[in-house]
DNA sequence: GTTGCGATGTATCGGCACGATACATCGGGC
DNA sequence: GCCCGATGTATCGTGCCGATACATCGCAAC
């Protein structure tokens, strides 16, 4: 999943491993908190070894011209391949079933703008299943072992249960939306195009 | 966090470990999809050798006389023990950071019926503190960066949003319920009791 | 009646991600 | 002059996961 998100965001631009993980974490922030080191540092050099992603240097105006001053490190900035680039393609539209968890649903919807429609609908409507598949769960608990909770563990479920339905009528949105052509999404479209004069 | 939840089902009953996976299934269903083998099983030796659980042996009504019949693996029956209803305790009423996170939280809240009102309430506003500040961020994105991100990310950041705003809105009312020292929780009371004949 | 399949049941292995920790530089406020 | 918070790279131990292996049981189809 940290492949995926990592691709994706270099593909954008360039960028060194600090920068990287504040990028992440604001475009994924709906997703996940924020993403420790200890998964950084060691998916950046997997993807390296792989060929999917590159040391850039850090030769930018000014520098070079004063390599060794007091023996700085330098910061390590990362660039996408031509592999890299179809790696992350395959990953985007490959469809496994950790592809419709809540975090690999997520990073996936957050690089929808970089996939075709029918990937999207394929990956919506899985996301859907998964989502509805818990929902069932959730009711049955709650119809037929509810004498047997208590009532902080039903109260819970029953949290669970109107957020798997809101997530549900949320993806419905968005299906409808993919399959009538339209842009992304508009939250409650507004009824005339305020953009025109 | 596998720790409080087995010891606390534990609590309750002694069972095997498949049947413990069941009900993990069930009591934490709202929280997360199935505790795995890999995790289960390590954990258990992890308490054993802790102290906090033993194994109680197959010897309910009518086994032990054909002992190795086929030479039966038997299942392995485990049962909390004193030191373990202590560690129970002591875990379901510290508060680390990870008490508060999504899956941390819900464990804590799923065993709430043998807490005190005073551990829930610090229970309830620590999560309710980190909803909010997750909330924060989000709105934050949504309002600066939003140029900066497509339709798709900003999409999902607004579904982030909505559904902090309703955790929060959530655990306002479950603190509210503590407060005025009321019943667990009851979704919109009915007017007037109806198990009064 | 046997065969085969799904549920029950215990267990390990490789790998990913996390939190804690260490270390170094830089800019600015006190 | 000094410290502190932001920037920046990196490792280590541990928890948890998915895949896999293996064995038993009841029962339904043939």
């Amino acid at each position: 999943m940290l492949d995926l998100a990592i691709l994706g965001l270099l593909h954008e631009s360039p960028m060194h491993g600090y920068e990287l993980r504040k990028q992440l974490a604001t475009k994924l922030g709906a997703i996940r908190a924020a993403i420790s080191y200890g998964s950084l540092y060691p998916t950046l050099r997997r993807l390296q070894v792989a060929g999917w992603i590159t040391e850039a240097g850090e030769t930018a105006a000014g520098a070079e011209q004063i390599p060794p001053l007091t023996s700085r490190r330098g910061r390590v900035v990362y660039k996408i391949t031509a592999e890299g680039k179809e790696r992350f393609q395959e990953l985007l539209a490959q469809a496994g079933p950790e592809t419709y968890d809540d975090t690999g649903f997520g990073v996936h919807f957050a690089f929808f703008a970089r996939t075709d429609q029918a990937t999207r609908l394929r990956i919506l409507e899985g996301r859907r299943r998964k989502v509805e598949e818990r929902r069932e769960g959730l009711r049955n608990v709650l119809g037929r072992a509810a004498e047997r909770l208590d009532a902080y563990t039903l109260e819970l479920q029953r949290h669970g249960l109107d957020a798997c339905e809101r997530e549900v009528r949320w993806l419905e949105e968005l299906i409808a939306n993919e399959r009538s052509g339209r842009a992304p999404q508009a939250p409650t479209p507004p009824p005339d195009t305020p953009e025109r004069p």
